[in-house]
DNA sequence: AGGACAGGGTTTCGTCAAGCAACTGAATGC
DNA sequence: GCATTCAGTTGCTTGACGAAACCCTGTCCT
């Protein structure tokens, strides 16, 4: 029963989830959209044992949704980024954004806006842009802090003083 | 570390994966919206361990995705349906079936389409029909088996044989 | 030159969740 | 009276996750 496998089941959401669907993968996709490269960096933001994240980063590469680049060698140091196939999770990664601020909004509203680059309008829950009405990929969008992330910044701050 | 949380996760993706990022949780979702809605049901269309099932329901109702309803007294029985909340997952499980037929196409094509009710349109990743171009949601939308189904049905008898 | 530190992992170990099988309890069919 | 169905629950075993320690290579500080 390797890699959480859906035995008997035709679907391709079953066939999806079989390789995003275990704990930490989404997110950690998400982070490496947002530009986190490296291995501690990850670490670091996702608070993730330093185990798993090693095997998630593998199993991400052998699927072909990262890739592994050298930046230095002696010693080798890699960073992860991701491939195109990696990069077409982002209507998925998107419409789960958007179903979490709809159902369990915070009271200040969004941590996170995701923002068309070019015209800077807001994007849907299904990766449209509500101004110019393109249809949109990762590469097109943008993460901004939204208004609900300073109110969690200031948590934070009480928590960690 | 209940329900697999990601603490200091600030994104609302986090706040969502906590809910429907457990193993099973998004495909008993799909089988609730394709219209299995009793326990036995559910465990004999997702090979899911009875015990895990029964949590994950149990979540799910708690959770404000599925409501549980008696169709009889004595002795007890329930249907399980989608809410409103439930059926707003729909665009992440088109996308993530959109994705899954993209990048691990079975030779035969997409074992399920996804189909416009009131047009009869394909539906795209983004829960749009490519006939009228309407943005659709849960209630417009239908499964219909696709031709990558009969090659599967097919190998399940050859095995089951 | 020696020690502290960082970056990127691997190893070890304990805990918790998933899978399997058996059991319950009420009703239904034969 | 016995087997079967439905919807779960209970108990046991295996496997995955989390935390911490360890490893190796190289750099910085003094």
């Amino acid at each position: 029963m390797l890699h959480h496998e859906y035995p008997g089941q035709i679907c391709s959401i079953a066939k999806s989830l079989e390789v995003v669907g275990e704990r930490w993968t989404l997110l950690i996709v998400r982070d490496v959209m947002t530009g986190h490269r490296r291995f501690g960096e990850l670490q670091r933001s996702l608070g993730i044992a330093r185990n798993v994240l090693s095997a998630r980063l593998q199993r991400l590469v052998e699927e072909d949704i990262l890739e592994r680049r050298a930046y230095q060698e002696n010693p080798p140091r890699h960073e992860y980024f991701l491939t195109e196939k990696g990069l077409d999770l982002w209507p998925a990664l998107i419409a789960l954004l958007a179903w979490g601020d709809r159902h369990s909004p915070q009271p200040e509203g969004p941590p996170m806006l995701i923002v068309h680059k070019q015209c800077g309008g807001e994007v849907s829950d299904r990766g449209i842009c509500e101004r110019c009405g393109e249809t949109l990929t990762a590469r097109d969008a943008r993460q901004v802090p939204g208004p609900g992330l300073a109110a969690v910044a200031v948590d934070e701050a009480a928590t960690t003083a």
